[in-house]
RNA sequence: GCCGCGGUGGCGGAAUUGGUAGACGCACGGGACUCAAAAUCCCGCGAUCGAAAGGUCAUGAGAGUUCGAUUCUCUCCCGCGGCACCA
């Protein structure tokens, strides 16, 4: 018998979206029926990219698991929140217009249609009526107010907080020097800010894309390789809250593991940067390796004689090297310098025709440019060039070293400068094995008085096959110790400083796209970059004939002349628009703060209905989300926040919970995609199985944040499970409907599943909630069977099948009990059968079930007894046995007698409701 | 290379966090019902020895701690994901 899920999966759907039942209560929480509290619950999932493609299997799996955890919330009489909109802007819909001809506003339209047949085919109870879209003005009109914030703005580094331009004092040296320089000034402070930077520069899509949309050297969107170009670009000063957005990780609820990645993505490491004095002098490379002999094919230093007064104040003295390093502690091992090949200085040695192997250098420079830092980084070679005529001093040793230029050394981080300690850093080993560098092992150092360390002996200089290991350095000092000592000792002599260093960079927010939020600013000849006024937003994005980006990489908007020609706000002059569009990143920073008020049209959201929403209780999506939307959105968050633009009792945290879920692979385990064929499309499962069957099957497939495969078979064990529940209560007859027919130990049972489903749910264990789900169905549809199941409610024993003692007869519905665990995972099969129980109001709104700790517990349980770790006998015995009685009708078995062998127990151990172990 | 996660039957996966390994489901085998099929119901289903009772071996490999280890510790192997000449 198959439920006739066609008819009934629609009509709740319609019923439930004309009663409304899914929406949100206003702050005020007055007149919400139902409600018995009125405390919120605010669950969110990743809003869509609504393509052209339409839903994959994948977007259900996150949708229904918060759709289960926002009902049961509902169920707890919690005020909840569970909007859904679309992150519509992008270069997918940008493309897809450019392919097919069509406006991507229209494309966009097109698609949310499909969408939300889609999800609502799936009876996710989302909120409609708050449904937002960032390619709409009304929204896009607040993305665009947000950016003249962050250009508004500076970070304050006293206080650790973004505050308005306004707010800054100007040095008098720029007053002085007129407007120019205040504005000059001005530029320089801004939270988003235009500076040349070298971008990824893809060339087919013609876009610049920030590094962690450009990971693996290709381009995010279309595949294709990318280059390095310089480019002007709205920058957006993340980095400002690199320590905050590590920090605040304390106060927030996220997996691990997502947790660690936001950190590595951050990548804060301290050390030091110290400065290492070059001389330009005569003598050349191989001059310096003459210091050194040759043992066992290396270089290495025989008499290592440590000066201890660095000379960095000597007449030959040209200027300074500043490298960063997180292991100042190796600096008397460094024996030589890497300088990146963008290094600054390097122009000006060559120029001064100082460097006298001048050609090769220049040589490496060019083709190092040419490289993008992706093939940079993937070289394995580590090619390099001395750079002849410079030398460098270690103010350590106050030895002489050679500089070199390399292209491993990247320009973007650090100083774009390393100091080289071949005995204690692989790649520096490999680097000095393959250009003949000396290799100095640091065992123990002969530390410069100052430093307040005693002197020990020199440092011994060899080199044996590897590097070393990371024992200590200084004196047999610990790594961290070690380090302070050498700060310390490099901060008092002036030849160094303690600093801290990030991975992470400023986020580069133009796009010369189309598809985009233009950014509102008007640059004027006079005035400079000028925000748009607040009372002309939004600035609408023009209609054009062609989206395809410029040969040039502008905008397609560059070519409307009608719209780039503006007066200046400021002076009234003609000045340009900006054509560049925000990244789709943009819109999803703050989506979730939207939802919150979305007619709005005063603010992007009332303080009021912040205050009552923020923050997000549980946030789930995709894994691929967790270091950019995650760290963008929390930065973006973070920003609006300190503007008090976010009430501060909203706390410093956008998302109080985090979870990531893991992908639904294609049939035997590999990644689904179009060009494998082993796409399913859900409307298809929807169609031969219904809903409910497809939202079950998301659920029970495998755990919620691991990977699993698509399996048709396995989606007929929940239709069936799905079809016995029919079946069960189309018998109204059925003695499990019977209260006389229950046992204690199926009400223990049903107790025990109230517990483990509303448990399950809350730690989103899906999976495991549908299996206990499963065995209280089989109990209850044994009920009064007979013989059957003899596992299905506590080992050993089957549901008796006599009654219960008298008077202890289940008080509590099981076959509405049931149902309420069952409705927020098959929302329409459990709602018609509670109707069709007699219930005039939604399951959904119904209360959700309690347990009695009393009754978690059966009359009697299976005790294991075990002689030297081995189960040698299983006895039924009451729960409430003594220890005494337990190891008295263990030690009685005859079993257990047999395996004693008359051997006198050692030591006998019980635990209580489970076991007896016997050593003998 | 670094970081993270994982490795359990033919398959997806359970295991109360140190206490009966394999729940639940799929697949498979046998049976009942049926003229037959489907559906449903019942029984079986890690390997191995055994007619059976029962025994032995089993959670990637190897050691260790323990009365007892899938769980804790160490070493190694393999897979997946993320990041990367980040100094």
């Amino acid at each position: 018998m198959t439920y006739p899920f066609k008819k009934i999966e629609a009509k709740w759907q319609k019923k439930w979206e004309r009663d409304g039942i899914f929406h949100a209560r206003e702050p005020r929480g007055q007149g919400a029926k139902g409600l018995k509290g009125g405390e919120k619950f605010y669950g969110l999932i990743e809003f869509p990219y609504p393509s052209g493609e339409g839903l994959h299997v994948g977007h259900p799996r996150s949708y229904t698991a918060i759709d289960i955890v926002t009902r049961k919330k509902r169920m707890e009489g919690k005020n909840v929140l569970y909007p859904i909109g679309w992150d519509a802007f992008g270069l997918p819909t940008e493309n897809f217009a450019i392919k097919h001809k069509v406006k991507p506003a229209v494309a966009t339209k097109k698609n949310v249609a499909n969408f939300t047949r889609q999800l609502k085919s799936l009876g996710f109870g989302f909120d409609w009526s708050r449904e937002i879209d960032t390619t709409d003005p009304a929204y896009y009109k607040w993305t665009q107010w947000m950016f003249l914030k962050f250009f508004n703005s500076y970070y304050d580094e006293a206080t650790k907080r973004a505050r308005p331009l306004s707010e800054l004092k100007i040095p008098p040296k720029f007053r002085l020097q007129g407007p120019k320089a205040i504005a000059a000034y001005l530029d320089e402070k801004r939270m988003a800010y235009k500076a040349s930077a070298t971008i990824n520069w893809c060339p087919s899509c013609k876009i610049g894309l920030a590094n962690e949309e450009a990971q693996g050297g290709v381009c995010e969107r279309c595949g294709g390789k990318v280059e390095k170009r310089e480019k002007a670009q709205w920058m957006i000063r993340i980095t400002a809250y690199a320590d905050r957005l590590i920090e605040d990780l304390k106060t927030v609820d996220y997996l691990d593991r997502i947790r660690t990645q936001q950190i590595n993505w951050i990548g804060k490491s301290e050390g030091a940067s110290v400065d290492f004095s070059f001389v330009i002098q005569n003598h050349t490379f191989s001059s310096l390796r003459s210091q050194y002999t040759k043992r066992r094919g290396n270089l290495v230093r025989q008499d290592c004689h440590v000066v201890a007064t660095p000379r960095n104040d000597e007449k030959d003295s040209e200027g300074v090297i500043t490298v960063f390093t997180t292991r100042p502690d190796t600096l008397f091992g460094a024996t030589y310098l890497v300088l990146s090949p963008e290094y600054p200085l390097l122009d000006r040695w060559l120029q001064d025709g100082v460097i006298k192997n001048a050609r090769n250098v220049q040589e490496y420079c060019e083709g190092a440019r040419k490289k993008s830092d992706i093939e940079r980084q993937e070289n394995k070679e580590k090619t390099g060039v001395v750079l002849d005529g410079i030398s460098a001093v270690n103010p350590a040793t106050g030895e002489n070293i050679p500089v070199w230029i390399a292209d491993y050394v990247l320009s973007g981080y650090g100083t774009g400068a390393i100091m080289a300690v071949p005995a204690h850093d692989e790649r520096d080993f490999e680097f000095a094995k393959k250009h003949g560098l000396p290799i100095a092992q640091v065992v123990s150092s002969v530390i410069p008085a100052q430093a307040g360390i005693q002197n020990k002996k020199e440092i011994v200089c060899f080199t044996e096959e590897g590097t070393a290991t990371n024992s200590s350095f200084l004196n047999g000092l610990p790594t961290n110790e070690a380090k302070e000592k050498m700060i310390a000792w490099l901060e008092k002599g002036k030849k160094g400083k303690r600093t801290v260093n990030f991975k992470l960079r400023d986020w580069v927010f133009s796009r010369q796209r189309y598809w985009g939020e233009p950014i509102p600013i008007i640059f004027c000849d006079e005035c400079g970059p000028v925000a748009v006024a607040e009372k002309s937003l939004p600035v609408k994005l023009p209609d054009v004939r062609r989206y395809e980006p410029t040969d040039t990489g502008e905008s397609p908007l560059a070519k409307i002349s009608t719209w780039v020609k503006v007066k200046c706000p400021t002076c009234h002059r003609q000045a340009k628009r900006e054509t560049d569009t925000m990244p789709n990143w943009a819109g999803s920073s703050w989506y979730f703060l939207r939802y919150c008020d979305p007619h709005n049209r005063k603010e992007f959201a009332s303080a009021k209905s912040l205050k009552y929403w923020m923050p997000v209780d549980l946030y789930n999506g995709g894994m691929e989300h967790t270091t950019l939307h995650l760290l963008y959105s929390r930065f973006w968050y973070k920003f609006l926040w300190d503007l008090g633009l976010i009430p501060e009792e909203c706390g410093s945290e956008p998302y109080a919970r985090r979870h990531s879920n893991a992908l639904i692979l294609g049939e035997g385990g590999v990644k689904m995609s179009k060009s494998k064929g082993n796409v399913v499309n859900p409307d298809d499962v929807v169609a031969v199985y219904g809903a409910d069957v497809f939202r079950l099957f998301e659920m029970f497939i495998g755990p919620f944040d691991a990977d699993a495969p698509w399996d048709t078979r396995g989606i007929e064990g929940v239709k069936r499970f799905l079809e016995k529940v029919w079946r069960l209560y189309s018998d109204v007859q059925h003695p499990t409907f019977n209260v006389g027919c229950w046992t204690s130990d199926i009400e223990a049972l049903l107790h025990r599943t109230i517990k483990k489903v509303g448990d399950d749910i809350e730690s989103l264990n899906f999976n495991t909630a549908i299996s206990a789900m499963m065995i209280l169905a089989n109990a209850m549809s044994d009920v009064g069977a007979g013989s059957s199941r003899p596992d299905s409610v506590s080992r050993p024993n089957r549901v008796n099948a006599s009654v219960g003692e008298g008077g202890r007869t289940p008080p509590l519905h099981g076959r509405e009990t049931f149902l309420k665990l069952l409705a927020p995972f098959a929302p329409h099969i459990a709602e018609e059968l509670w109707q069709k129980l007699g219930h005039k109001t939604s399951i959904h709104v119904a209360e959700w079930p309690s347990y009695d700790e009393t009754k978690l517990v059966a009359d009697t349980f299976e005790l294991v007894v075990q002689v030297n770790g081995k189960v040698r006998d299983r006895m039924t015995v009451p729960s409430d046995i003594s220890e005494k009685d337990a190891t008295a009708a263990a030690l009685e078995s005859p079993k257990i007698k047999a395996a004693l062998e008359g051997k006198e127990p050692k030591k006998i151990i019980y635990v209580k409701g489970r076991l007896v172990s016997i050593a003998i």
